[in-house]
DNA sequence: ATCCTTATGTGATCTAAATCACGTATTTTT
DNA sequence: AAAAATACGTGATTTAGATCACATAAGGAT
């Protein structure tokens, strides 16, 4: 892995460790739609996300409810603290698109843990960037509407690709939301009619 | 400040790093039902607890939630988080108990951050404990319905309290839940009914 | 063009929970 | 002891959302 492009991703990290991370971790290419993490299994090493997105979700008897996205620059901390504590992981990872990782072995991420503050730094911005994600879709839970709920589901997606179109589903939608997809169709028609988004087949504008 | 107790509170912590705890802290006995921190309020230094409890929960326009506890031996966790990017603080946090902390300046913080591993792998349990307490939070709303909601919520409380005989009032319960009174009412009822709980005034046993 | 798969639309019905509107106990205060 | 505050009970009604059961539409594949 090149130190430039790692540089560029995570300034806030000394020069020094990511000659160490460009050195001793595996760089991995994975094609979109990957489940990189089921619920239950376990872990060895942490992925460094170096481009692409990573969906992370909740799935408990085929209901499902997306929790956030890591993005590139990003480690998943949820397979940190199951690699620190070797326990089972309580999420689920898929890829959203081709995806390009770093893999950082367990002995390698105790080493930089005690010999760079940054790098602590650098995961404690972390825990607390899903700490955030999670306190956010609790509040979206229990203080918000479905329509408004799915409304800023809509909107944030957008934000990740810079054009206000969106290539989902109703379904995809539905999923994301641990809702039924003709509860979904309801209400983004009800959206439309209120101006706030435009709908297509297999696509959704936000106005 | 004594080192044995904080010894004794968080054992995996060097000795050299609890000597600098229980020097360069302030120590602090707050009452019960005392608001240590609102929605929006900035901080500037981090509580540990040593003794009591501490409700922390989130707050929306006379909507709530109780989000988690925080137990003796433990740092607040949003508050390190608050002081480190001095953003302001997105929970309630409210004594449950008559509480002594010790109070960590924001210099001392990052000091020990660069100094000590074994202050940098507490942090991140702590951390880890919060997060799975968000996630099971977001389970529950998700997957459950109220009254295994209020029943799981009951146990959790009991287990607190080493007595299976809880203090509470049905408003109390339900400001817990995000929920009306007349709800917890009438499912305590069925609970009671199934023989799962009994009640009294002011009390609960879980059975 | 026809078939088939995938995506969406929509009525009907059901259910958990919220809300409204009280009544009734039980303590606490005066 | 009377009044007031607090805690709890419960019917009636409303609402958001879930579930069932289809109908229709739009692309791909053959």
């Amino acid at each position: 892995m090149d130190i430039l492009t790692l540089k560029k991703l995570i300034p806030e990290m000394d020069v020094s460790l990511l000659e160490f991370i460009a050195k001793d971790t595996e760089e991995m290419e994975v094609p979109s739609d990957t489940t990189l993490l089921k619920t239950g299994s376990y872990v060895q090493s942490v992925p460094l996300v170096i481009s692409g997105l990573i969906r992370i979700s909740r799935v408990e008897e085929d209901k499902e409810l997306l929790l956030y996205y890591i993005h590139p620059g990003e480690m998943c901390i949820m397979s940190f603290t199951a690699c620190c504590s070797s326990s089972a992981s309580m999420i689920e990872a898929v890829t959203l698109e081709e995806t390009r990782i770093l893999l950082i072995p367990s002995v390698k991420l105790r080493e930089w843990i005690s010999l760079y503050p940054s790098f602590n730094f650098y995961i404690f911005s972390l825990f607390n960037r899903r700490y955030l994600d999670l306190i956010d879709t609790i509040d979206q839970l229990v203080f918000n509407r479905l329509d408004e709920r799915i409304l800023l589901y809509l909107k944030e997606k957008a934000a990740l690709t810079t054009l206000p179109l969106l290539n989902i589903t109703h379904q995809q939608s539905a999923t994301d939301m641990g809702t039924a997809r003709e509860v979904i169709s309801r209400l983004l028609k009800k959206l439309e009619r209120e101006e706030k988004i435009r709908m297509g087949r297999n696509q959704i504008t936000v106005l």
